[in-house]
DNA sequence: CTAATTCAGGAACGATTGTTCCGTATTTTT
DNA sequence: AAAAATACGGAACAATCGTTCCTGAATTAG
């Protein structure tokens, strides 16, 4: 019937993801999308509609991708403290590692334009819900088994894991390159488990 | 010899703030500034050579007045935890408040602008060294006074403060208006004093 | 082969961007 | 009162914005 498409959809979306996440919504204009994407104006409306919803989209396949890193990690994992222990020293490995800092996708999109867009703040809003919860679900698991102090209650704690996990990432975001200054907010944070 | 200027240069300058904190550099058009800074085109080009010199002005302005609010009330204070108190009991009814919610101006640049502008990047690097020398002070006489607790270092402990400070920012620019979010980091951040 | 479909490329759209310039009005100093 | 200086409002600028549309080539199914 017709012409199969010469490009990946999903490999179109994650470099959207990498395009949007290093200059942001306001920052990336349709002819970087055109460039950088490796498909032409026509064939990126017909496929994506318009700016704002390849954006979304591609936000929520990185919100997936994230989401699904963090779940599994903790809910396969033996020792709670363990698993967060990775998951920050990930976040802090990508933050001196990237030669161009970018941040957290989410974090950058909440600031940028969680208030202007209201599909945005949904995204936002329900990654930090889904996010806390699996905090809370992971944090709850390690008290149980001994792993992490009961001194503070479960619900503040994944609150405050992930009140720490978003400053480390604008620290990112803003090029701070020193690992000492990670690694003490991380000190700082693991004290309380 | 010459006309006066019929605007107050800093009340300009505070206006400009408070558009830029709310939509951002490049979300502000030329046409935003010339409607609500209450001057003409010409004379915004002509006072501040243009938009990214406004900005980057403002953008210090706001360092300016955050920095010697935090500066006098812990360089003064008797009581260190109970000034950090305050400050943090600020910056939550700051963001349960706001019906539009800024976040703060600093981590907002940070993230839309720092790695893209060389100017607005050294502000901010700027900001993050003063703020956490400041919490450093704080956090030593605070320990010499016993007041603070000594089980972690000072300067642990200040950046330990910025990168809460931050998250909680964040927090509020997207949108969090529920008190006992930011009650419960609070709570975790001040066990540690 | 034919018909149907969708691709790629690029011209073109009106709207908006940041910025400049000009003519006029206004105020201050001599 | 005259002259110098500068603010003012608004027209106008080229450039870029996101988006649409058209053309022709390519590929598939019948």
């Amino acid at each position: 019937m017709a012409r199969t498409k010469e490009f990946n959809e999903e490999q179109v979306l994650d470099k959207a993801i990498e395009i949007f996440w290093h200059k942001g919504y306001n920052g990336t204009s349709a002819q970087d999308l055109v460039t950088h994407l490796g498909l032409s104006r026509s064939s990126l409306y017909d496929t994506f509609g318009d700016k704002q919803k390849l954006f979304s989209m591609a936000l929520k396949r990185y919100q997936k991708q994230g989401q699904d890193y963090v779940k599994n990690l903790l809910e396969e994992a033996v020792d709670i403290k363990a698993a967060l222990t990775v998951i920050f020293k990930q976040a802090v490995l990508e933050s001196l590692e990237d030669r161009i800092t970018k941040g957290c996708f989410m974090v950058n999109s909440s600031v940028e334009l969680a208030m202007h867009d209201e599909e945005i703040a949904k995204i936002v809003n329900d990654n930090r819900q889904t996010m806390q919860a699996v905090f809370l679900r992971a944090v709850k698991k390690g008290q149980e088994a001994g792993q992490i102090s009961v001194q503070q209650n479960a619900r503040t704690l994944a609150r405050f894991i992930f009140n720490n996990y978003t400053g480390i990432r604008v620290l990112a975001r803003s090029g701070e390159k020193d690992k000492q200054v990670y690694d003490d907010i991380l000190k700082a944070l693991f004290s309380l488990f």
